[in-house]
DNA sequence: TTTTATCTTGTCAACGTTGTCAAATTGAAT
DNA sequence: ATTCAATTTGACAACGTTGACAAGATAAAA
């Protein structure tokens, strides 16, 4: 059995194939009988309209979601995001995972979005710093929006959803700071990874704020892992000055540093302190839960996908305003006010 | 600038815009001269072939993976499998999350197959086992390919590529046995979960072959959770007779597991061996690193894949066979014979 | 040279939809 | 009734591509 088309539906209700048309997409002109006889045989062959052919004729109705990040459960959450404003909004999601080092990602995306015909695309970090990569979409005449965080303010070349890992990181060591911490380490500061510098700066500044000058040496280098983060903790143990509390600068490294500790014999939160960033599932698989900074991926990735729909159908080329979210701390049970001062 | 068709390429090339088609579909009969001069005028232009028009005259060219799982590397992982399929034979890829729970789940499948012009779908758990939702799939015609693991025999309605969870249960034990332990504690049997009766019936056979029969007390139920994982291994520990190995259901329930023991002043391996199931993240997100068992998700996830697409291309219905993965173990650092034999 | 076979190219319809515009119907006002 | 406007409906082209088939060009055989 074939699948039925808008002119079988037609026939059935003695009317022709334009009307069907009309009744599919809610216009107006219709009288309420032929409406509601269409509306029967609709039901009656279980018709579907074509989502091909439709695009065919109407606007682009596809947007890309570009991605290389290692991280599952960040691309799982902004995936969700997309999706839930594309379906609300009758569109389609193509996601497109590919490799940020390569020499061709620009080439690549723009084949892809001129086969598919895809009218925007979402970039998140590392692709959405890639200023080269921007232009080179933009000349391709694409919509574009990106997702950003880190301590450099955006160009306005095009929209940004922008997180403000400054704004949070200073929240959090203020935080730690008015628990009583006043030898607060820093894990994880890598010079490729724009939202490590961001948090960093935040460190810094609640540091300044509140006249505290830093240890430079409580400020250790790392990668974004657990691994690391147990690596970056033993160096940090292995210094005559114990810290009282450790920022580590994503989960993973939390949770690493909650696990070398303890190796140490060192209690959590009672010895040490120590908070994440990300509210990543990482958060809850150690113990105690980690005290974090939430990120709100999935809402940050809906804005995105609001912003490039708009885009894509306002035809006035009207611009669209970029977005900054700040992000919220979530207390758990990984901090408590330093008891004993470390020598 | 408008996005170049083919008869503007045609017209550059001083040709027929059919010329043009043959051209771009790799045809035989076109001479070396017209094949170069169309080819010049394509790069020129930079012209790509309209994916959507394409749909519109050939067979489906979409697939849908639809899942409702929470544990996003999974999700990624077979996302990144089918992805390299659909790469590899010009197919695309439509994600669909959903809710298994929802009465409404089939319709709702059944709806977007028919308006997106989906050719093929692949199920993993829990939908996959979801008999109803297979058959009404069937029934509305289209190509399911489910991806299956546990202790029942999959059905012969559609193919399956199967994960041999009896067979890895089975082997991770007699691993265990084998490194001398008597004691093996079976963690997060659920009765909803399939891969658990799986792997529970997979370490029974083990014992059953050495001749060792199992202590119902050792075997505790719960969730694939790190949480839970801690409070199975707190009532498990609390028994008078303690095991010398821990097989966990799954890598969250072992890390749980060895924070519980951890917190109870046991050492990890040397007082308890502890394994996990799955090869995620989370078995490196804790120390020592997780033996474990690996699930090879985007092999599985391709082949299925390939499976799907093969059904789609093939116009003569030949049935595609089910296939079967054997899982291999990932020997790390969290098992060594047991030491001390525990009272 | 003519015929035939083969290879290359072109013409046109079709896919399932929406946009444009004209035709038919309705209803109100004269 | 007649006219006019407004509403409802329909005919047809168009979107960019591929498939079926016909036409033209070329090469080989007569």
């Amino acid at each position: 059995m074939k699948k039925p088309t808008i002119k079988d539906v037609a026939k059935l209700a003695e009317v022709s194939f334009k009307t069907v048309s009309r009744v599919v997409n809610n216009e107006e002109s219709v009288s309420e009988q032929v409406r509601a006889r269409v509306q029967e045989a609709i039901k009656k062959l279980n018709y579907q309209p074509n989502h091909t052919a439709r695009l065919m004729r109407k606007a682009p109705f596809s947007l890309a979601f570009v991605y290389d990040n290692p991280n599952s459960h960040y691309v799982i959450q902004m995936q969700n995001g997309i999706i839930s404003q594309c379906r609300a909004k009758g569109f389609e999601l193509v996601i497109h995972p590919t490799d940020s080092k390569s020499e061709e990602v620009g080439k690549e995306l723009a084949a892809m979005i001129g086969s598919k015909q895809i009218g925007g695309v979402i970039l998140t970090p590392p692709l959405s710093e890639n200023r080269e990569l921007l232009t080179y979409l933009l000349n391709h005449d694409a919509k574009v929006v990106r997702i950003l965080s880190g301590a450099e303010a955006p160009d306005a070349l095009a929209p940004v959803v922008y997180v403000d890992d400054i704004d949070a990181g200073e929240k959090m060591t203020q935080y730690l700071l008015q628990q009583g911490h006043q030898q607060i380490a820093f894990l994880g500061y890598h010079p490729a990874h724009e939202s490590s510098k961001g948090r960093l700066r935040g460190y810094q500044l609640a540091h300044d704020n509140a006249n505290i000058s830093v240890d430079r040496n409580l400020i250790i280098d790392g990668e974004f892992t657990f691994e690391s983060g147990m690596q970056m903790t033993k160096r940090l143990l292995a210094q005559p000055k114990l810290p009282t509390a450790i920022f580590a600068c994503n989960d993973e490294i939390a949770a690493g540093a909650v696990f070398m500790c303890r190796l140490q014999g060192y209690k959590i939160p009672e010895d040490i302190s120590i908070v994440g960033f990300e509210n990543s599932p990482f958060s809850l698989q150690t113990w105690p839960p980690l005290t974090t900074v939430n990120q709100p991926n999935v809402e940050i990735a809906a804005r995105a996908a609001a912003m490039v729909i708009d885009m894509m159908q306002d035809d006035k080329n009207h611009t669209v305003e970029s977005c900054g979210f700040q992000l919220d701390l979530v207390l758990r049970d990984s901090v408590c006010a330093p008891n004993n001062t470390p020598d």
